[in-house]
DNA sequence: CTGAAAGCGCTAACAA
DNA sequence: TTGTTAGCGCTTTCAG
């Protein structure tokens, strides 16, 4: 039934009319790009709010060539898997992309499929891409749009990127393997992840020239991301009731951290003492576990701040850096790895 | 320096010109609206891919009215306060809406500022407000442009807008003060919220009408989210040394149960013998706390999911609903409130 | 200080 | 099966 309103939008042309002015004039009057007289002005102002008048955003987009909106894009891993620990990160990242984005009024649009020509394209001025993988396909697609890129964490195939922010995983990865030295491990096993990421790659090559350094051979097993809870701790049974079993485990999830607590509990294997445990990203798992996982936090807060500041600059004509920009993960070190008294 | 590559993107115009038809034609071809032979399909979708040719999304909302796009709007608390746990929740309900959009691999962006006029507005076919205040402003001005509008929890002066997703706390909350009573509190105290939004009110009232049928009068004290932990710390220390002091509260945020915690400790209040304490929303600080404290989750999950699906239904024209969609919150019974044994 | 008019890139009549 | 063309609502010359 009955007299809905009509849903066709007041425009320009309506305020333009009502104001008894021309649409330049309405125009100008909102840009404040030329002098307009007091009076006119007022008119304008008041016809447009009588209508309720807004600007439709894609008629200015055609015509200025810019949105004012930023993209954001994660890679796929985090919204399909589903464990508490990867939402987690995932939440963190796009929360703090948003609260960052919102604090400078800049429109944020998550992009929903690159790849899908159906909705692939959507009007951003740029576009952050956090957690590349090595050779990234949407990188290189953004490039080949000439959209201006950031990216979170570098594409590993691409270091030479400038506009990107990168985690110093060299400094973090060193402090830990040489806490956990100096705590008594002597046998330290790595286990990594299979994602193709900077997080996994650099991890592993700081992990192999610190073993390097220190004249041990460098363990790594690898415990895919992709596992479930249960066969990761198959994986890791078999890795702690082998021959000459490690006595630390730097574990790259933090779920998975937790799993290898709940399977040394098991085997009666105490930690930290008979066993230390490290991951290489922090979550609820690796503060709830028992006992609470000395772990890596990736500092998402910064990443994103940083990100989210250098696309602004970057669409703000800023100059190309000469490096990515740098931000230090933390780590929180607990009882897992707290073999003696009054240490860290 | 020099000759950097046009920037000028390619239009349709150029694939018909190259492809050799008319522009409609190539229009045609992506959209699938009108047969095309299957010849000159391929000469223009080789043209396309041989030029790198994307569609201009301003230039078809424009035309078409729809941009394919959903907004978001948390309101403002969140974005401001930074403590831990109002980041957990906002992280939680942004990501949750991310992931669910993702998903649908419908296009989501986080609307600015809409009381700016210079960035208010954005293209969206529809947006989702979260939280709104009673009354909400924001809402208003969504209703004003005509903007398909899903609330998540509904905005406590409009209950009558159908196209919400709201939490029913009357069970959850009633179900918390039986447990409570059950356990053998006699005197709950209730430390409500100063926003004035659907959590804070409903809670009230239903703890207000559960006093009233269980012959008990409704204590409650306000206690501001917008509190430093200091200040909160003090006035809870108030309540807790004055003279009938409760032997059961019931805190709005959980960062200030946690508080309460902490108080009740360093008075040597034992908990939950002396003082039992559960909040209305979970996060890490009651689950972290010594003991961890019971707490009602907002299933923030549920709400995103079931908010998402609202709105793409209303687009996809569906018919308004009776009543909006309702979402159980979740009780997590914790230390701090079990007193007898085998109790949930 | 103000107006007229071109045109951003696309879709959808309308024609053939 | 394909082409021509009129706008969508706005910004921005170019004239006055």
């Amino acid at each position: 039934m009955g007299g809905r309103t009509s849903k066709r939008s007041v425009t320009i042309r309506d305020v333009a009319e009502r104001a008894q002015v021309s649409i330049s004039t309405v125009s100008h009057a909102f840009s404040g790009v030329r002098p307009i007289s007091r009076a006119t002005r007022d008119r304008v102002f008041s016809a447009a709010a009588e209508l309720g008048y807004d600007a439709n955003p894609s008629a200015r987009s055609l015509r200025t060539g810019r949105s004012g909106l930023v993209g954001l894009v994660l890679r796929p891993r985090y919204a399909v898997a589903h464990t508490r620990d990867r939402a987690e990160t995932f939440n963190r990242l796009v929360g703090s992309v948003a609260t960052e984005m919102l604090r400078r009024k800049v429109g944020l649009i998550h992009v929903p499929a690159l790849d899908d020509p159906a909705v692939a394209s959507v009007p951003m001025d740029g576009c952050i891409v956090a957690h590349p993988y090595g050779g990234d396909s949407v990188v290189s697609e953004l490039l080949r749009r000439n959209v201006p890129l950031v990216t979170i964490e570098e594409d590993p195939e691409r270091p030479d990127l400038p506009w990107a922010v990168r985690l110093d995983y060299t400094t973090a990865v060193t402090g830990l393997l040489d806490h956990l030295h100096h705590q008594g491990a002597g046998r330290i096993v790595l286990l990594t992840g299979s994602e193709d990421n900077a997080w996994n790659r650099r991890t592993r090559e700081t992990h192999r020239d610190w073993c390097e350094r220190n004249g041990q051979r460098a363990r790594t097993e690898l415990l895919s991301e992709s596992l479930s809870a249960g066969s990761a701790a198959t994986r890791v049974r078999r890795l702690l009731t082998a021959a000459r079993r490690p006595d630390a485990v730097v574990v790259a999830t933090s779920d998975f951290a937790a799993v290898v607590a709940g399977v040394a509990g098991d085997l009666g294997l105490r930690v930290p003492e008979d066993l230390m445990i490290a991951a290489l990203t922090d979550s609820e798992h690796s503060r709830l576990a028992t006992p609470p996982i000395t772990a890596m936090d990736l500092s998402h807060e910064q990443l994103a701040a940083a990100g989210v500041e250098l696309m602004l600059a970057r669409l703000a004509g800023a100059a190309t850096p000469h490096a990515p920009v740098v931000v230090d993960p933390e780590l929180r070190f607990r009882a897992s790895t707290r073999r003696i008294d009054g240490s860290p």
